[in-house]
DNA sequence: TTAGTTTATGAAAACGTTATCGTGAATAAG
DNA sequence: CTTATTCACGATAACGTTTTCATAAACTAA
């Protein structure tokens, strides 16, 4: 492989005017670039990558944490993401942290070996405590998931307001009886559950333990939390899905059950993913802005980056939230 | 930020000492050992990966090529290949190419400058004479798309048997007049279409022109095909989509026209995603072992990056298809 | 003219590692 | 008691860039 050595040698002239060149540096003229330009084709030269970075102190390279790609919510994000950080010239490293502590901790290492300049969570498994330290590695930002504690900036939604509006739709189409499933692990669950009691709190319903279920987002879930609501004696008629996912998946074993939707049971999810529209009946759902919350926070991100702040000062920038009517309700 | 002369200075040792430890090299006394870790940790001392993938000529990451994270085939596919690449220490680099010819050179181009050691195509937009040459840079594998001139290894489907086993399934239920979707840009799509057009020919059936769609994957494009084949006077009776996607697409198009499936229209599916269950009635669909090509993939890689073989002999793994019979059809 | 800028280049010093080589000391082999 | 070998370490030279710094030439202003 070509090192810019030998291009220097070819064209005659010294490294420091290649590198001149590549970098788009001014003072060299037109006649030795076009040297440059014409040994560099000649002998195939494309600049290390590695070098540069150790020299440049930079990489302009950006993880971002994601529990999994599987879950199509992330795939959009990270949609979102990509749009603004390729206008910047910045590369994504995308690492899925499976829900892991270890692996999201081996992933915050990246920022501690300098293989990328920023890190985005998008949702966080261990405790601020425990991440508090890497943010002198360089900035840190959260999008989607939060936490109350953290000083770093925030790209969220209004969940309380959000699954306020979600159950406030299922009580006023005339239930009483709602049951409600989500994670409630992180702070975007617990804001979540907190919307949804205070709905129904608000229209003096109860909130019943037994129909309560914190399983993890996925179709699978859905269908195993539909079975035990069959199986019970005091049924609600309803069901807060914590995500489209899950509703989707109560959706499908409710009418393998035979079950009609929603006059049997009505289901309301969560972010509004392809599927939401494809079962059948389509699925009620609320509206998460994904692509824009990528964006939002991409920006954030080239904004510290520019002005070199290792950002801990707290900014949170909230995204509307919007309720979708479909058949499922 | 502390850097290994730091280390060494404050253990009383040299940067060679220290770096043998970081590198588990032998020939080290267990005192020594103790000091250099004492001393890393007291200095929160992590190597700069930029230093050593210089060094050492190497940086242990893949790339991998994908057109889209939203589509959920290339998420199943990358997860198994992430489960090797770990195993192997090796990090992936996530590229999507959105089937833009140009941004797909522009990620051949980490191999050039050093950023990855070996790429993955999964799906590829170029001719194999403009990537041709990327070859001396670093090992190429297949997965999943291919290309019959291209010298690398491939790991694939019989994407001919494949679609010849669905078309039969349409065929043996009774249809005579069956309409294809599918791309037939890559090698792949057009294998699929040979495979269909066997099934076809073998039981003297009609391929018609009118009846032949070549949009791409996705639930929209499902939805376009299915008014447009409402709107023929002449209607096939059954559809063989060239994925899952469009598979649910024309499912969810028809039901709301009134259609029911499979009586006015038979559908099957390509790949076996969650979403082919989802649908009412489920998508018949032909499975593809998508994890295990993952896998197979990343292994390939791993031997190849182990004995320095910018492979250029061509070997093609093949994978078993499979049939899944539900209620589409 | 002369002094002061701007322009254009190269030499050499970083950036932070690891690999090679050399050199003793300790151990083993005869 | 030599003579090989193995072991344990440090100096130093890479790895391939970019960024000073120095210098000379070419303009500009008086």
């Amino acid at each position: 492989m070509a090192t810019i050595e030998d291009v220097a040698k070819l064209a005659g002239l010294s490294r420091a005017t290649v590198s001149r060149v590549i970098n788009n540096h001014p003072y060299v003229t037109e006649k030795k670039k076009q040297l440059v330009y014409q040994a560099m084709k000649e002998l195939e030269y494309y600049p290390n990558s590695s070098a540069q970075r150790l020299r440049k102190q930079r990489t302009d390279a950006i993880a971002v944490l994601v529990p999994s790609l599987t879950n199509p919510f992330f795939p959009f994000l990270i949609e979102g993401l990509e749009m603004v950080a390729v206008e910047n010239g910045l590369q994504l490293l995308i690492c899925q942290t499976h829900h892991n502590k270890e692996k999201e901790l081996s992933f915050l290492n990246l920022l501690q070996t300098k293989q990328v300049d920023g890190l985005i969570f998008t949702s966080i498994e261990n405790d601020w405590e425990t991440i508090a330290s890497y943010q002198e590695c360089g900035p840190i930002i959260m999008c989607n998931e939060y936490k109350s504690e953290s000083p770093v900036p925030v790209v969220r939604l209004d969940q309380v307001k959000g699954s306020y509006k979600g159950a406030r739709h299922l009580i006023e189409k005339g239930h009483k009886k709602v049951a409600y499933c989500g994670g409630t692990k992180g702070e975007l669950g617990a804001d979540r559950l907190k919307g949804f009691k205070t709905a129904m709190e608000e229209f003096k319903l109860d909130v019943r333990e037994e129909w309560m279920f914190r399983d993890s987002p996925s179709i699978e879930c859905g269908k195993k939390i539909l079975r035990e609501i069959t199986s019970m004696e005091n049924r609600p008629t309803a069901v807060f899905a914590g995500s489209d996912e899950i509703g989707v998946g109560i959706i499908k074993e409710a009418k393998s059950l035979g079950l009609r939707i929603p006059e049997d049971i009505a289901v309301i999810g969560f972010d509004d993913l392809p599927i939401a529209e494809l079962v059948e009946p389509p699925l009620t759902t609320i509206r998460q802005p994904i692509k824009d919350m990528g964006k939002k926070t991409m920006e954030i991100m080239t904004s510290m980056l520019a002005k070199q702040s290792t950002n801990n000062e707290k900014q949170v920038y909230e995204l509307p939230i919007q309720l979708i009517i479909r058949e499922s309700v």
